[in-house]
DNA sequence: AACTTAAAGTAGAATAATTCTCTTCTAATA
DNA sequence: TATTAGAAGAGAATTATTCTACTTTAAGTT
């Protein structure tokens, strides 16, 4: 991904671009393991070592709220980040923090056919997504 | 659910049984909607006003430690528990905090089928969890 | 290219969910 | 009833995140 489209998901939102805003999808794009605040800032701090704190966070806020990255769920008391919006599901370690992800788009279909024809009573779906938990059987490249 | 029931399921894992144990497990399992701790302490409170937060968050600890509730997982940073054991998805409405329960087992068979023959490279699944996001068509009664 | 200004960035203090430390209490067993 | 390991309690500490009160800047306007 080159900074030009980083630039231009910026501007198709109608937000100003930023150094900094640059750096943190750039660093949600490239680190690709839906990662915390913490991680980001630590990658970006490599080359930019002055951004500050509050302003990762509020870009992060800006970013989810205009749909250019989304928060995972987790049952962990720090948020993590996910800059893939297309649809797909997760793979969550049942001993560490490694959330992969899982794409698969004959499942999707099999999800939706299948809940087209079901539905549930009195609530509309507008999202599906799975948490698969277990392990890894190898470790990341 | 019955005062027994709750004891012996702490007996049952070697904990030892407490007023402040029961009265927890006992809060989850009547809330049935997924509590935060806060929201434990306040139900708890109404008739034992003296627990202390930290038992509430120790107890929390040890009963998800020995399966008797669960964590579930979110984007929000707050934990919330969940005292139902068997397998189940969750409905989560994308404009408020309610999340519901969603027993299915036709769909629970579907996908265990459906990852028994397609199966993930280099993961061995032990659980899998939907998140269905959408809207709740009925305020709950 | 300089001017303007609303929006964005910053440092550090504040907040709030959770955890820790240390003391007191009690459930379970003998 | 006495013993004691484990649990509960009070309040301080921690830590991810948010807020406040500025200063700076992106991007449109002249
Ligand atoms: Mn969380
Ligand atoms: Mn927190
Ligand atoms: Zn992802
Ligand atoms: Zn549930």
């Amino acid at each position: 991904m080159k900074i030009n489209e980083i630039k231009n998901k910026l501007v198709d939102k109608g937000l100003k671009v930023t150094p900094q805003r640059i750096s943190i999808l750039e660093a949600i794009i490239k680190l690709n393991n839906h990662p915390t605040a913490e991680n980001i800032i630590d990658y970006i701090r490599k080359n930019q070592p002055n951004i500050a704190t509050a302003t990762v966070y509020k870009v992060l806020d800006a970013l989810v709220e205009n749909e250019l990255i989304r928060k995972v769920k987790t049952d962990r008391d720090f948020m993590r980040y996910d800059a893939i919006m297309e649809n797909h599901h997760h793979l969550y370690c049942s001993v560490s923090d490694r959330i992969e992800d899982y794409h698969d788009d004959e499942l999707n279909d099999l999800l939706e056919k299948y809940f087209e024809s079901k539905g549930i009573p009195d609530f509309k779906i507008e999202d599906i997504k799975l948490q698969i938990i277990g392990r890894f059987m190898k470790s990341k490249k």
